[in-house]
DNA sequence: CACAAATTTGTCTTACTGACAATAATACGG
DNA sequence: CCGTATTATTGTCAGTAAGACAAATTTGTG
């Protein structure tokens, strides 16, 4: 059941106006860093706050397709460049100040994410690395920060059972760019040699070349092989990584 | 960032009209079979269709307190007596032919489901097995086919991380007991033995009374030993679960 | 050529799974 | 009281995967 079946409440009228945004998180790899795309906002409420780009859905147009534009819009990402997803919906009655709105969140995957322009809406665009954003060292606009936090879960847990990772490389990555995309997301260390051979059983991943060409970024030690996902999407590995609790971290050095 | 920012933009009413509704896939376990609540619509559209329970999210209410009350009034279920949970957001802008409706996607989970009754705007209500919404056997209304789909599959992914299964059974259980939910979601068999490690492995779960006590079930073999969760919610499981893709399928029979 | 720095392979131990057998506790019918 | 049916629980054993390391391989560099 969708509407109420009173013909009263046929008419959209009767009820207060509602807005339908959607929100994205972007994440990528800098630096050996999980970041965020972030935007500076322009105006009131929350001016000069950090917030997740994103913006109205159209009367013409599905949520995904929004988020799409969005993505596309805001952070010069082509759609099919970078994995989009829905994870969760946000709409506490007062999480803007101004009027009802309601928020589809997404969150997006990629690599090679072009430097941030201010466009859109913006004054600017940053990425901010995730373990400031998870600190608290930067306060975000509205319901942001729990929108981040989910996205940022929802992120960790799909690199335990899907090839996801794959996603911050390009098509052509190595095993320990992999291993290096788990251990930045996950805020842990692997053991090289045991990832290798689970990569290499997982069927789910192709040996393309068996060198890495050259003036790729590490100039020393033994080159490494290049691989690629078999699928387009991202398909669930064959035995899932586990994330494990007690894995030291590598930040608490 | 969640308004655009120029003044024109600002008025909600330059913006056609959008609906919020919550729509919710409440499961139970009812005669050996994962069975889902549904309503049969009094109007039109889809007049005489099955679609899933909801309504409108409030003006003043979020949209997981419009679920629980939702799940209330049109199920009877008290809404700390199931696990509800969101999933999702279907926002296609024809999904509905009246008007533009968004929906935000609920999952419920309970034992001891109240016999539904035809209460609210439902013309009447019933719970239907999932087995026949999968093979198509009922058509539903609005793109419902979809989200029922979208539960199931999260309702049994969940069943391997977490202590979801017990949710399907009253607060204390037999082994066993949690075992059937297994077989019945997942639709499959599992070995009663290897079950009983896990579980019993499992910190999540807690050995309550050594004995059955009388007037259960099953009134011969032997006594099984009754058990709860520790804790609330659904915790994860120490040792996930596994759907084994190739595991005999109990219906192929 | 020795060495450093990576990648890749190997070894060994341990833990978990799945298949299946054996034991334990109860009801029931003689 | 006894045997049997039935269910719950425990045990066994082989196969698989994971984690901790060690070793070998391949390249660039001095």
């Amino acid at each position: 059941m969708t509407l109420p079946e009173r013909p009263s409440e046929y008419d959209p009228r009767a009820f207060p106006p509602v807005a339908v945004t959607v929100d994205i998180a972007v994440m990528t790899i800098r630096s050996n860093d999980l970041q965020m795309l972030l935007i500076e906002r322009g105006e009131e409420p929350f001016r000069g706050t950090w917030a997740l780009p994103g913006g109205f859905v159209r009367p013409d147009e599905d949520p995904a397709g929004a988020a799409a534009r969005e993505l596309a819009e805001e952070t010069g990402v082509r759609p099919e460049s970078a994995h989009l997803e829905q994870f969760g919906s946000y709409g506490d009655p007062h999480r803007d100040p101004r009027m009802r709105v309601i928020t589809i969140a997404y969150w997006a995957v990629c690599s090679e994410l072009p430097t941030p322009l201010p466009g859109g809406d913006a004054a600017s665009a940053d990425l901010v690395p995730v373990s400031k954003l998870e600190s608290g060292g930067i306060s975000l606009a509205f319901d942001h920060a729990k929108i981040v936090r989910d996205a940022v879960e929802c992120v960790r847990a799909k690199l335990e059972t899907t090839a996801l990772a794959a996603r911050f490389c390009p098509t052509e990555f190595t095993i320990t760019d992999l291993r290096r995309v788990y251990e930045t997301v996950w805020n842990t260390t692997l053991d090289a040699g045991n990832f290798q051979r689970k990569i290499r059983y997982n069927s789910v991943f192709d040996l393309v070349r068996p060198r890495r060409s050259e003036q790729e970024a590490p100039l020393r030690g033994r080159p490494a092989s290049l691989w690629t996902v078999r699928a387009d999407a991202d398909p669930t590995l064959d035995t899932p990584f586990r994330r494990r609790p007690g894995i030291a971290d590598r930040h608490s050095a």
